[in-house]
DNA sequence: AGGCTAGTGGCACCGAGTGCCACCGAGCAA
DNA sequence: TTGCTCGGTGGCACTCGGTGCCACTAGCCT
């Protein structure tokens, strides 16, 4: 994922290596966007422009990110269970190449350590639920604001959240194995906690 | 809980109503800190005292919800099931009486509709996180930075806002029981999601 | 009285975002 | 070539959240 190279997509690319490589090394506070345009070689007001939020500039083409999910989702086998279409969605939404896992390890460090992007990670992370949501409600034909729905939307969210974490804390896992670990949980009801 | 009189407790109290009055009728992106100082007969530099962000005037006393939620957790019987547990805390700190209700609804209308303020809410949730990933831990004999320790928290606070959204939707609905919904459907693995 | 301390307010400053406008370069018509 | 529009850019000034610093006041103690 964002290595398209779309109309003026090089600039933006510019843009976010410069933007990743400064937070990762001083920190996502420290850093001004005056300092990330200086290094990406446009002003500063253009980077307001090409991202609405110095969080933003962290997080790729998230939208692209979010339609392939719902892609996923859509086209997935009715009959198949829905916690195991959610798993695998997110596992093949988040399959990167060996050469991008470094990249997406620096992100998701940044995303989930900085106070400032762990809480504007709350507003992106509320478009997926809107996805998954939907999914389930038209997989159980429910209301989508309905109490499973959401519920469901946002406990496989914390799943994957959990095995991001997780994968990040030991640079030898596995980014997929973490995902099915944690959601094999979440549809047995946890039977790691015994009782 | 917030209507302890403790030293300079009344001051306080006084800038949390005006705050929440004034966002919840123009919407906190609207509402300026100066107003809300005015609004309370503080200075702005006293405000940003009181509260280190105007977000933060939202939540009342959060740290004492966070103390007593893990109080509760260290408190509970040792063979109960961790879910269970947890699920009563839950409840416990958030059983309001019916004059509190009006303030709360308020709260988490405002807190679970406004970018901003959901933005924010990651932070403050992470510190529940913190308490309940310990429990799990201090249950289990697991570190509290492994996946079950981590998942469970992160998935009983998803069903956690998850019952406080519906319970919003619905006038006439009561918290404890939305709560005990979402937990339950949890803790046996989405049965309703049949297969 | 003098002195200490805690709480307050005012002031100046930084940095994120935004609206506005001026500029520049590519295309296109005459 | 000249003149035009037009999308992308940069500069500028402004608002607002948040912070450091200092001066002031009110108690309170001896």
């Amino acid at each position: 994922m964002t290595s398209t190279d779309a109309p003026t997509g090089a600039p933006r690319a510019r843009v976010e290596r410069a933007a990743l490589e400064l937070f990762a090394s001083r920190g996502f506070d420290a850093v001004t966007a005056d300092e990330v345009a200086d290094a990406a070689g446009i002003s500063r007001r253009t980077f307001f422009r090409y991202y609405p939020t110095k969080a933003d500039a962290v997080w790729g083409d998230f939208a692209a990110h979010v339609a392939r999910l719902e892609q996923l989702l859509r086209a997935a086998a009715p009959g198949r269970p829905v916690l195991a279409t959610i798993c695998s969605a997110y596992a093949e939404v988040n399959d990167y190449g060996a050469a991008d896992l470094p990249v997406l390890r620096q992100r998701m460090r940044l995303i989930l350590t900085e106070p400032a992007l762990q809480a504007h990670s709350q507003l992106r992370y509320a478009e997926i639920d809107r996805v998954v949501a939907e999914h389930v409600a038209r997989s159980t034909g429910e209301d989508p604001a309905g109490l499973l729905p959401r519920l469901v939307a946002a406990s496989t969210r914390a799943a994957a959240t959990t095995a991001f974490a997780t994968w990040l804390a030991d640079e030898r896992s596995d980014l997929g194995r973490e995902l099915h670990r944690a959601f094999d949980e979440l549809a047995a009801g946890f039977p790691s906690l015994g009782g």
